[in-house]
DNA sequence: TTTTTACACTTGACTAATCAAGTGACTAAA
DNA sequence: TTTAGTCACTTGATTAGTCAAGTGTAAAAA
């Protein structure tokens, strides 16, 4: 076993900075009675209403199977509404989900920025944007040819 | 509702990266009959065993209850063994994990550096490194102080 | 000596995701 | 008109994690 290349490390990093900011962030988020996984379903939702279930799935990068039992909780608490149509079913929000969603936005999007606004300058960030934004982007790249 | 900011944008494309390079990495690992987290807590053991359950989980960020489970499945799999040393248990490698830890290495290392070297110069790798390595530190830093 | 405290670990209830197999409804070929 | 196919969605089994309450053992206090 050789030792660690370049890559492995920032992988590690990454890795955990992920993991880390979800933990913070559900905590955040627990005053608006959320987690970071439905805020993030909301928001497209709220970006692309009426959606399909499938079109949804792709929009949040996310398994036919996973958006399927995530709306399952979501119209549960009664966020979001699910309406047959012909065959396929459209998601919209409710009035009870797009309150939610204004009240946790300013909020949420605060508290992301204030984890790379904390460490890094104004030129770094733009740095990192135009670094993660590449390197996504190849990752995206690498899912759809499979 | 405001506009994006940096920092909201950024967090995107860290989030989405490591979703979609961890399901390429779980494909890439299927050869070696293993995932991505075991292959974390396999290396992690292998670097400090014998080690107990608390300071693993410090290790890979998990929490006391997260690792209980994963290395039950992995006892299960006959790649780690739990001894009851006293009254705390002493986690080490079997052969077997040992061997498959070794096996999967080089390959798994190679394959994670690939995203960045595919996207990015050996010089916008170390500038990623770097501002990533101080925005894990930072996000560390508010894990531990709640 | 009994009782409390502290620590290491486990477990139950839950969120969130995967894959793959299973429904249900409409569409097109036999 | 029956049959086969396709598409949107659901569901069962599994992995992986959280939190919080529970268990068991050893040390310290009563």
């Amino acid at each position: 076993m050789k030792n660690n290349t370049l890559g492995s490390l920032i992988w590690l990093r990454i890795t955990r900075f992920t993991h880390q900011s979800n933990l913070l962030s559900n905590e955040f988020l627990k005053q608006f009675d959320i987690t970071t996984a439905q805020f993030d379903v909301l928001m497209q939702i709220s970006t692309y209403e009426p959606i399909t279930q499938s079109e949804l799935a792709k929009k949040v990068t996310v398994t036919q199977g996973g958006i399927s039992r995530m709306l399952t909780r979501l119209e549960k608490d009664g966020l979001i509404k699910r309406k047959q149509d012909w065959k396929i079913k459209t998601i919209s929000l409710t009035n009870k989900g797009r309150e939610k969603l204004i009240n946790a936005f300013d909020a949420q999007l605060a508290f992301q920025s204030s984890f790379f606004e904390e460490s890094l300058t104004e030129e770094e960030q733009k740095t990192l944007y135009s670094l993660m934004s590449r390197v996504q982007k190849n990752s995206e790249m690498k899912m759809s040819d499979r």
